[in-house]
RNA sequence: AGCCCCGUAGUGUAGCGGUCUAGCAUGGGAGACUCUGGAUCUCCCGUCACCAGUUCAAAUCUGGUCGGGGCUACCA
């Protein structure tokens, strides 16, 4: 991956460069990826997968992949798929580390039985209304429960039997023995196993207890010989705990830093929202192209490599931040217009006849693929007396610097030829037609007196003309930020989002290109073949518009 | 209210005591160029939250104030 930036810097590589300066893991430099598979990764994650694959990839070092599967009642098979695949495609390779923390569990199991015996961990019975009031809240301390001086042959005991499931769910738990009185509500005895008969994806029924977060979070990292633990901010108070658990236990200490979570304009970033969208229909699933989902970017069109770019750019802080959704949209234009072949297609197509040719003329016209490009080289489109061209392209009564067709004025058609609208047929009002005079000398599309032509149309031959449906892709919300505005984030959901385009007439080469595969429909946008597409069915989705500066002119 | 974290242009960042009349990108504005009103190029748009110290010198160090965020799940 090579990043078009001189040597990125962040106060957690200036970690790492002091750690390596002071030698304090012999050099070594090991990351790890580690999402829960209970939904799918969106541009949030990516930030992270681009954070910790990257360290490990400009160091020299690793980086795991790691699942923290350790609450069985929410995840899922699929989700553990659709990651490896979103973390494979956006470019990154985790070679042979692929690792379940639910894999570590009876080392977990053993560690908790160290950590009982030397006083530090005790079975508790109170109920989980208890344990709140039990508590205490920010202001006032919490109340030591009553089973906490238990003797360690006693919780030893209770705690095996735990295991072996003679007690119901949530009829006992294993928690620390901190202080209930301390201001860090994380350090007020957490719990560390509760119990939950629940079948999980990758243990099966083995287990009836399940470590929380803060147990197996740290042991995760120890076990796997993780050297940074890069988290997000919100675990900051969670540190304390972090450290804790590994010190009281003869185990490796990894360090963990936070970094800001990404937030971006006009979007919602947590996967229980984005679940509630995918259950509620309210978009057509986690890889809806409006989807701020790595596999709903990936079916918009967006390159991996334009989503590397992004987390690049925005670097990494401890601000709260919202970063505006135009710099994801300009990392993927900038992307594609390097890397997009182009082509010639009609969203709302309008007939048009040139007078001069006749009714059996026909033409290839040969035209470079991508001007950005040389080595991209050319292809052949066909031309001839009967093309469609864009509706919005023809105006009978044009305002001023409106540089397209219009009765009597003269534009090119892009690698074609000059033509001069000559008359407009119209049908209730309604134009159905235009009849145009084209400059025989221009073929190609150079005025063969040197005149200046303003504008330059796209074209398609009406009859080469294959047909298609166009997916037309909008932002998913109306308000920048929908989780701060009145009401429920999904009021502000843009009915507009998805436009969808039936009779679209695409110049032919385009139904040879590859479900997947981007292109550039000239003047219009980036756009890519959609998985819906079947062999008598194209379908486009729409991945970004060009910048329209002409739209820009309008609105003032 | 207790604990933790943060505060540089609209947005995101660089800056690590002088080389900062604060760099870059994005965004916005103006123009040039152009067979995509695309791309490209040029120019313009910021008194480092505030106050007090330390120092010959502070965006950079110290203290305080103000502002923002997080934490009271048998979630992660």
């Amino acid at each position: 991956m090579e990043g078009s930036d001189p040597r990125k810097t962040d106060f957690i590589r200036e970690i790492i460069d002091e750690d390596i300066r002071a030698d304090k893991h012999g050099g070594r430099v090991h990351t790890r990826f580690p999402p829960e598979p209970n939904g799918y990764l969106h541009i949030g994650h990516a930030k992270s997968i681009c954070l910790n694959f990257g360290i490990a990839e400009e160091y020299g070092g690793k980086c795991n992949l790691r699942f923290d599967d350790t609450n069985p009642s929410r995840e899922e098979e699929e989700y553990v798929e659709s990651i490896k695949e979103d973390v494979k495609w956006l470019g990154f390779d985790w070679e042979d580390r692929l690792y379940f923390a639910s894999d570590y569990f009876g080392r977990m199991y053993d560690l908790s039985v160290d950590l009982v015996r030397n006083g530090n961990a005790y079975v508790d019975d109170l109920t989980g209304e208890e344990i709140r009031q039990y508590r205490g809240n920010l202001t006032t301390p919490g109340r030591e429960s009553p089973f906490r001086d238990r003797p360690v042959e006693e919780n030893l005991d209770l705690l095996e039997r735990m295991r072996k499931g003679e007690f119901k769910d949530g009829e006992k738990v294993l928690r620390a023995r901190i202080d209930m009185a301390h201001p860090n509500m994380n350090m007020r005895d957490p719990v560390i196993y509760r119990i939950l008969k629940a079948s999980h994806h990758n243990t099966g029924d083995k287990w009836c207890i399940y470590p929380m977060y803060d147990w197996a979070h740290g042991l995760e990292d120890s076990i796997e010989d993780i050297t940074h633990s890069l988290c997000t901010l919100e675990f900051e108070n969670h540190r304390p705990l972090y450290d804790w658990f590994l010190d009281h236990l003869d185990v490796y200490h990894p360090q963990q830093i936070e970094f800001a979570r990404l937030n971006l304009t006009f979007t919602v970033m947590s996967k229980r929202k984005l679940l509630q969208l995918v259950e509620n229909k309210l978009v057509t699933g986690w890889n809806d192209p409006r989807m701020p989902t790595i596999s709903g970017m990936r079916r918009r069109g967006y390159p991996a490599s334009s989503i590397r770019e992004f987390c690049s750019r925005i670097g990494v802080a401890k601000i709260n931040s919202t970063i505006s959704f135009e710099l994801l949209e300009h990392c993927v234009r900038e992307d594609l217009n390097r890397t997009s072949p182009r082509s010639m297609g009609v969203l709302d197509p309008l007939k048009v006849t040139i007078e001069n040719l006749p009714d059996d003329h026909e033409d290839l016209m040969e035209v470079k693929n991508n001007p950005e490009d040389p080595g991209a080289g050319t292809r052949s489109v066909p031309f001839s007396n009967e093309l469609f061209i864009e509706r919005s392209d023809f105006l009978e009564d044009p305002p001023r610097k409106f540089f397209r067709l219009s009765p009597g004025k003269e534009v090119r058609l892009r690698n074609a030829y000059l033509v001069t609208c000559t008359d407009v047929v119209k049908e209730g009002g309604e134009v159905v037609e235009l009849i145009c005079r084209a400059d025989l000398d221009s073929r190609g599309g150079d005025a063969p007196d040197g005149r200046k032509v303003k504008g330059t149309l796209h074209w398609v031959s009406a009859k080469h003309a294959v047909e298609a449906e166009v997916r037309l892709y909008g932002k998913l919300f109306t308000v920048e930020d929908p989780l701060g505005v009145e009401g429920d984030f999904t009021d502000h959901l843009d009915p507009g989002s998805l436009n969808v385009l039936n009779g679209c007439k695409v110049e032919p080469s385009v139904r040879e290109k590859r479900v997947g595969a981007s292109f550039q429909f000239e003047r219009l946008g980036y756009f890519m073949i959609d998985p819906d597409t079947t062999d008598d069915r194209l379908v486009i989705n729409r991945t970004i518009t060009l910048r329209d500066s002409w739209a820009k002119i309008q609105k003032k």
